[in-house]
This record gives structure tokens, sequence and C-alpha cells, in this order.
DNA sequence: CGGTTTTGACCAGCGC
DNA sequence: GCGCTGGTCAAAACCG
């Protein structure tokens, strides 16, 4: 599946506000874990870490209009089913995957859908993989659509334009972190940016990019470019739980009109169908890029 | 033929 | 301690 969480809605530290929980029959045990899941804890009845994902079934469908029969949420592991339980209070069975990209590999994934709005599906992941992010047929393909690389953006005020768009993506980049290596789960099909951090200099990754240096261990020439991405999910669950973050989450009126305005546009995009999202957004940053650098020399 | 999906059975945590 | 429920196992079926 090419397509990667590129609407899905992340509810790992909030979920207080998410609709899964409102509903959520008090006792369930279910519900006791995505209330860990949002809160300090985060850990399931067995005390293993899981995040919880909201990806519209939308991208479901898609991956299943491709042939993926009762395709779980696309993203770029490979996972493999190995059960399924009816879920009490709730009219959708719950779908366990677990990572079978490495043998061995603890990672686990639950694909749900969401009872109030069985338009999302709520994909909980729980453990992490041990072992880099695996050259999947479906990555080649991901990376091949995408091979003519974006610019970044190089500078603050692009940046952080772009952050103020995506502060919505910024909480769904979430998901099992193998060991500090990348974890592409998603895919960078669209403006995807992690908020400027004082210690991350997320501006200093993005220029580092654009000159095409290394940037990790499992890094690849088509890598480099995503790496920013891995290295904004080894730092996200601090980022969640920084003041920085705390403040954006307070700021959950702007997020919801930004989510609101971002999902329409994306529903426009993913009903462009395999045209790349990224394809779109990125050249509208490429000519926006290069409008600012034109700025700059005018006024050098 | 190897990998994946399906599905019933079993196990373990949690609440009462 | 017991029952309920979620999570996992494992064998058979399925698929490319």
């Amino acid at each position: 599946m090419e397509v990667g969480f590129h609407r899905r809605t992340i509810h790992q530290e909030d979920n207080q506000n998410s609709p899964e929980n409102s509903e959520e029959s008090p006792r369930s045990p279910l519900s006791h874990d995505n209330k860990a899941t949002s809160t300090s804890s985060n850990k399931s009845r067995r005390g293993v870490k899981k995040r919880v994902v909201y990806v519209p079934i939308k991208e479901v469908e898609r991956s299943r209009l491709k042939g993926e029969t009762n395709a779980p949420p696309a993203d770029s592991w490979a996972w493999r089913k190995y059960g399924q339980k009816p879920i009490k209070g709730s009219p959708y069975p719950r779908g366990y995957y677990r990572c079978s990209s490495s043998k061995g590999c603890p990672a686990r994934k639950q694909v749900e859908r969401s009872r109030t709005d069985p338009t999302m599906v709520m994909v909980t992941y729980s453990c992490e993989h041990n072992h880099p992010w695996p050259a999947s047929k479906n990555k080649i393909h991901h990376l091949h659509h995408y091979n003519t690389p974006p610019s970044p953006p190089t500078t603050t005020e692009e940046t952080n334009s772009d952050v103020a768009n995506d502060q919505s993506e910024e909480l769904e980049n979430e998901g099992p972190i193998p060991n500090g290596q990348s974890e592409p789960e998603f895919e960078p099909e669209h403006e995807f940016e992690p908020k400027p951090e004082p210690e991350s200099k997320p501006d200093q990754k993005f220029t580092s990019l654009e000159v095409g240096s290394s940037c990790g261990p499992y890094a690849t020439t088509t890598d480099q470019y995503y790496q920013w991405f891995s290295d904004f999910d080894t730092t996200s669950p601090t980022m969640l739980e920084s003041p920085l973050m705390a403040r954006d989450m307070a700021e959950d009126s702007e997020m919801a009109t930004i989510f609101k305005i971002r999902d329409d546009e994306e529903s426009f995009y993913a009903d462009l169908g395999e045209l790349p999202e990224c394809t779109t957004v990125f050249r509208r940053r490429e000519i926006e890029r290069m409008e600012h650098h034109r700025k700059l020399i005018c006024n050098n």
C-alpha cells in the first residue's frame, strides 16, 4: 500500500478528546487502555506501551481497492494478521497484526473501526520494531513515486509557516519507534514537518538533507531525504511531553480548524486517486521556496 | 511452495 | 475464586 497514514489522526497523549474514549464503556479494558494511552502511563493491561492512531477508512478502502482484502491502514511495515476478535460493545471486530518484516520482531498493531465514527479506523500500536525499516516493494514503489525529492524548507520563516500548516500532522507522527531507528510508518506523502524544537533544530536537518548529507545508519540515497522523519519519530515522544507540545495541545480549537482545513484539502487530494498528494504539496512548497529565495536575492 | 488469512481454542489480566 | 474479556496461538485454508 503506497499510501501511508497521511490522513491519520493520532490520539496518543490526548485521547480524552477522542470520540473513542467518550463512547467506550467505562469498564472496558479497551477503554482502560486508551485512557492509559492518553495519559502518562500509556500502558495496556499487560504493561505494554501503546499508541493509538486514527485513520480515515478511506485509506483502508483505497488499499482494498488495490487488492488488499481487509487491509489494515497503510504503513510501510509488513504486517501479518494473527487474529481477529469481536470486541464487546463494538459492532466491528478488532484485527491483530504483527510485524512480519523480521522474524522475532515484537511489533504489533491492532486495527479496529471506530464506533462513533465508522469512517475512522483506530490503529493501536504496541511494542517497537527491533529491526530497520525493511526495503519492501511498497517502499520501493513509494520511493520511486517520490523520487524527485522536493526541496525541504530551508528558512525559518518557511518552516514556521509549514509547521502551522502541519500541526495536525505532527500529532499524527506516532508509532513504534524501533530502537531509535527509522520509523517509516508515516510516509512523507504530504507536508509533515516536525515542530521546531530548540534541541533538534529541524531547520538544520532540512538544510543538511538538502545538501544530501547522510542521516542515519539505514539511510540510503532516497532514505536520506526522509530521514528527518525518523528523527522526528525518535523525538516525538519527548515533544509530546514538552511544554511546547503542551502549549500546542492547549490550542485545540485552532488545531481543530487546521484539522478541518487540512482534511478538506487532503480529501480533495485523495480524490485525485493515485496522484501522490505530496507532489502537489511539495511542488507548491518548492515554488514558495524559490520565491522566498528570490526575495532574499532581491533584498540583497 | 512459502507466506498470509481465517478462525476456534486457549491463556491471562482484571473486576466483582 | 469466578467469570468476563482481550490477546495470542496454531492448524487449516487460501493465494500468488
